[in-house]
DNA sequence: TGGCCTCACGAAAACGTTTTCATTGGCAAG
DNA sequence: CTTGCCAATGAAAACGTTTTCGTGAGGCCA
């Protein structure tokens, strides 16, 4: 590997005003500098980043925090798409992004957090997981920069879907075609979930109707299984929903699954709608009604918040930022009334 | 941050016999070599992977070579599932994922193999990508590392799924099931998308079966709409097959949309076959009938291999891995005759 | 001519490790 | 009591940068 070294010996000159001219300092001569360049770009040069690491404690590389569950990271449509915004985001200032986990290293394990502090990450951005774990609150009450994603810390910057707008949204449009007797099959319990489930209720409210329990029912987000077992046991009530609300597009597809078990037809019989609006919603027939989230908004939001953070970081901006998603008309409610 | 030279302070001895101490040299006193380990943990220390990488030309980093275009990486279920794999394995044994993209550094575009090195990256693994690019080959050729998927080079080490098993062994499912008029709608051309016809074909002939043009179709991977189109086209066919072959689960939903538009049922009036068995291909009615590939394998051979690779480079083990899948068995594939 | 300021550049320290080699002290063998 | 040897430790260089500070040359003005 070429050095600065080696650079600085065909010039004939010091290597710190190979450095210099390198990153474009002024105090060299326009004439060096230009020589330096070419020669450099000559003899292939380029920087080592660990060195340069080591000098400036700034390693230009993201840290992302992901689910470490096997099939709940990588392999979530709705967080697959969101690192891909940020990747291309960060990518295109400067940065590279390097997954953190809890990783060994000299025979000890080590925490998110160390873990950062050993590869220096500039910042690092955490979703899908569990927010409460000791080892997660160290890292967000930690000095480095974080971003969170569809999560709230006080004085951390997050980034979140508006699940009380999408679901107001839906819950508004189902009325508009007429329904009254709505149920709601949601995702397991975390802040995201209390969200739309307050959204749910205080939207209904408004429209002077109100949710029996029964038409309550847990299931777990992507779990088309446990979803369609709920929805059998909506479709068995006496009084039995017109409309139900699954707790995204994937588990929605069990819900499917129940009517057309039952005998029964989307939306002639029943009308279904989803959360995430994943291209497999649009697979389906009839087209899921869902809400698609805005992924490549939040992704790139999330991206240009840590940077903003690491490289300006007196200006704390905002605290939490919502990104809205969109009402994507299907065709799995029916109009009724 | 603490570092080796306070660790050396406080114990009165010199930094090199902390480093020995610590990464447990044996020409360090029992006694000494305890207390400072001891000393290292009260004071929360950790090395400085910078530092490290500097003097050991080692950075215990791995890259991630996946296409670059936006909507066809993470969010691509079967690779999405390969990384979480690889991802799963290199952290076990010590490793970080880093991905390796075009990045910006000093004014100047790198490529993937100068980025490899601007990051000393022990190796990297190459997956969904245009292998015959030169940017991509000047990476292959270089003296990095190197281990592909699903593409093979010579004197590399690959991880291939075995298309050529799969496609036999759905061609024989079918064919036992009695069907003879069988279409192939294929997925864009690359060496998978080969060995895939060329094994749909050896095995129909094995069958005694040949095809006719008109049954096969072009289409692309992961795309429904395309896919919807061709098996209208084969649905309007005066003799129209009995069973049809998609590129994939994911565009094989549209081929069931193609059919219910017609007024048609599967696996009634025609049978449909996907690949991959992706939980999606489960969640359809009727279950989608399809090869399901070992991503988890896929991802966990890799990481192996690449780490290998590095830390015992004599030993060019392999060349290419077939891993092998399994077929699904749903509802989509009709018994008849 | 003398003084002063600016401009270009270089010397050297520092970042936190690893690793080679030298140096101790102690102890057994002669 | 030497000699030699091993075990335990330390000094120092090196990895490739960045950055502070110093220095010399030249130009400008009085």
């Amino acid at each position: 590997m070429v050095s600065m070294k080696d650079i600085a010996a065909r010039c004939k000159v010091s290597v710190a005003t190979v450095s210099k001219a390198l990153n474009g300092y002024s105090d060299i001569g326009k004439k060096k500098r230009e020589e330096i360049q070419a020669v450099a770009k000559e003899m292939g040069y380029f920087p080592n980043s660990s060195a340069r690491a080591l000098k400036t404690n700034r390693t230009y590389d993201l840290g992302i925090l992901f689910s470490d569950n096997l099939h709940s990271g990588l392999t979530h449509d709705y967080f697959a798409a969101i690192l891909d915004s940020f990747k291309v985001t960060a990518e295109s200032r400067g940065y590279d992004i390097t997954f953190t986990s809890m990783n060994m290293v000299a025979n000890r394990r080590m925490s998110y957090y160390e873990h950062c502090r050993y590869r220096g990450l500039d910042g690092v951005v955490i979703a899908n997981i569990d927010f409460t774990t000791p080892e997660v609150l160290e890292l967000v009450r930690s000095s480095l920069p974080v971003v969170t994603i569809d999560f709230t810390f006080d004085g951390r910057i997050a980034i979140v879907s508006d699940n009380v707008k999408g679901m107001k949204d839906l819950v508004d449009y189902v009325c508009s075609m007429g329904h009254r007797r709505i149920a709601y099959i949601h995702g397991d319990d975390n802040s995201v979930t209390r969200d739309r489930i307050s959204s749910f209720h205080r939207a209904l409210y408004n429209h002077g109707i109100s949710v029996p329990d029964s038409y309550l029912k847990k299931s777990r987000y992507r779990d088309g299984e446990t979803t369609m077992l709920c929805m059998q046991e909506l479709l068995e009530l006496k009084d039995r929903p017109t409309c139900v609300f699954t707790p995204d597009d994937f588990s929605a597809v069990g819900a499917y699954h129940a009517v057309q078990e039952a005998g029964l037809k989307v939306p002639d019989d029943i009308s279904i709608v989803g959360y995430d609006g994943i291209p497999m919603s649009q697979a389906l027939f009839p087209k899921l009604t869902t809400l698609w989230q805005d992924t490549k908004q939040i992704g790139q939001r999330a991206a240009e918040e840590l940077i903003a953070l690491i490289e300006t970081p007196k200006t704390t901006l905002i605290e939490k930022e919502l990104i809205v998603g969109k009402l994507m008309e299907g065709g799995s409610v029916l109009k009724i009334g």
